[in-house]
DNA sequence: CAATTTAGTTGACTCAGTCAATCAATTGGA
DNA sequence: TCCAATTGATTGACTGAGTCAACTAAATTG
């Protein structure tokens, strides 16, 4: 795609997106507040304490302007200012119990509206409109910070996300076919199936609502925990995640009184071959095999705990 | 994953696109329009003849407002307009070769603002948000066309989407547990692990790249196909996609000499028992069970073929 | 410590956008 | 077929959101 077809590319979705936010934001309309006023309870009530200039900036008003919403605001009980001790001009603005009402009654509205956009639309779409949201923001806002990074039990739909993710990503990358695609499901759905939740465990690996790895421990019988299902997604390779959950399943297993964790692999898969050296693992076998399409070794590992 | 976690994530972009789009928009502070003015005239630019009612809708003005904004344009010469030969209370809005001069300068500014943005960018990173820009923006625009339903094969991943979607959606309905979501894995992997192209077939249906729908054909051996995980999208229910899903189905196992198709669902779903009823199923059997929780009545149907 | 910059306020203004009333053409029933 | 209701477009009358310039007070600079 060339240059100027991005640009207008671009330029078509924000004609698009001026519409778009013009309709949503229509959910002030039944509200004391206009457009602006709304912005500015958003800013203030999301960040607690801040400085007039500091929503000047962020929010591209008129000063003139803002002093006299924030004026309106105070007169109203909604906000309330206190002189900055660093620097006597700068006053500090906070929401007041009331304004925190009003701020929360903003969020409900325009929520509903996110909401019932997105009621129309189909299981999984939404998932892929915030995505795509992430995506432009993280690119066109350097301050942007992510969200944090939870670990958390699985729930439902995760193991279906582990089984397309995993198949996606080993078929795209390592050309393997379909029949990998049914292993994952099928050890994921024995999991589901048999889960003892006294001494088997998934952990699901979230940020912002949008899963990025997973890894289950599941018991082989004979004090033998099986590490399975270790995945990574691309865009959160690099952080230490895959370490930080084979750690967890280790210590998962420690507790659970068992001997030993074994995990079967492939040799190249080379970043969780290094993982699993580096938790202390040892390659205790290895077998050539054609399980999923291209010649692989397949790896056994174990850690004796 | 969560509703409100996306809901958020979407309201936070919203905030931020808001501030953004100010910013792009200054772009027209200079030239003799508005902002409202350089829309308008985009519109027109962009789609050449449209009526004053469809600037309306679209751009979501009022129309008195819209009615002085062409006037004007009128008297400068940047439009004209012509009766509607269909509806001649309505007008049909061009622009005229100087309008087209100022609309393109709009379009010269706006450019430069984008590109602006896009040369701080790291190489493919304005492919990155344009991508993402198509996504959001195909799955936003209720104009957008939608892209034509297709039913084809399964292919790597999919059956982990069936495994996520069904699992959610019973979960959420029905309040079904995790057991509901490890016996689709284990059927899905199944199917793919022992995989018989000659006797079994997956239909998927996706809109847009988009998957919508699903239903298998396995060999359930003695002349016996079983159908199943027939699953339809919220998205995409009442339009006889699970008719024709169930048709193909039917179709298969004649062609492959099955003698009968069996398969199994609970009562509950009656969208579902309608269209196996309508396609000739017989209900055979009907047990009580708490397979996923809550009690249900399993039922087998049979057709023969 | 004088000159300059920065945070915030106030007065004065204007024009973008809204609301209600009206006209003219079209559509939809009885 | 004709009357009532609807729809497209326009105009008059208005208002309040947002702008600009001038000013005070505190902080920074050199």
């Amino acid at each position: 795609m060339s240059d100027s077809a991005l640009i207008d590319a671009a330029r078509d979705f924000n004609r698009f997106y001026t519409n778009f936010l013009g309709v949503l934001n229509k959910a002030y309309l039944d509200t004391p507040f206009t457009l602006t006023d709304a912005r500015v309870l958003f800013e203030v009530g999301s960040q607690e304490r801040l400085s007039a200039v500091a929503l000047v900036r962020d929010l591209h008003l008129d000063a003139a302007y803002l002093s006299r919403i924030l004026k309106r605001f105070k007169a109203e009980g909604l906000l309330e200012t206190t002189p900055d001790p660093d620097d006597r001009r700068s006053q500090l603005i906070s929401v007041t119990d009331r304004g925190r009402e009003q701020f929360q009654e903003l969020v409900r509205r325009s929520n509903a509206q996110i909401a019932g956009r997105f009621d129309k639309l189909a299981a999984g779409e939404p998932q892929s409109i915030v995505g795509a949201m992430k995506t432009i923001r993280s690119l066109l806002d350097p301050d942007a910070t992510l969200p944090p990074l939870v670990i958390r039990p699985h729930r439902t739909g995760d193991m279906g996300w582990i089984v397309e993710s995993q198949a996606k990503f080993y078929s795209e990358e390592y050309g393997w076919d379909m029949r990998f695609e049914g292993l994952v499901a099928e050890v994921a759905g024995r999991f589901l199936s048999t889960f003892d939740p006294a001494m088997e465990y998934a952990w699901i690996a979230e940020r912002g609502g949008i899963n990025i790895g997973s890894v289950l421990i599941t018991n082989g019988g004979d004090g033998i925990a099986k590490l399975r299902l270790l995945y990574i997604d691309k865009s959160a390779r690099g952080l230490g995640l895959g370490k930080t959950l084979v750690d967890e399943c280790i210590r998962f297993a420690r507790a659970k009184g068992y001997r030993q964790i074994s995990l079967w692999t492939n040799d190249i898969l080379s970043a969780a071959r290094n993982i699993y050296l580096k938790a202390g693992f040892q390659l205790v076998s290895e077998e050539k095999h054609r399980m999923f399409g291209p010649e692989l070794n397949g790896q056994t590992w174990i850690l004796d705990l």
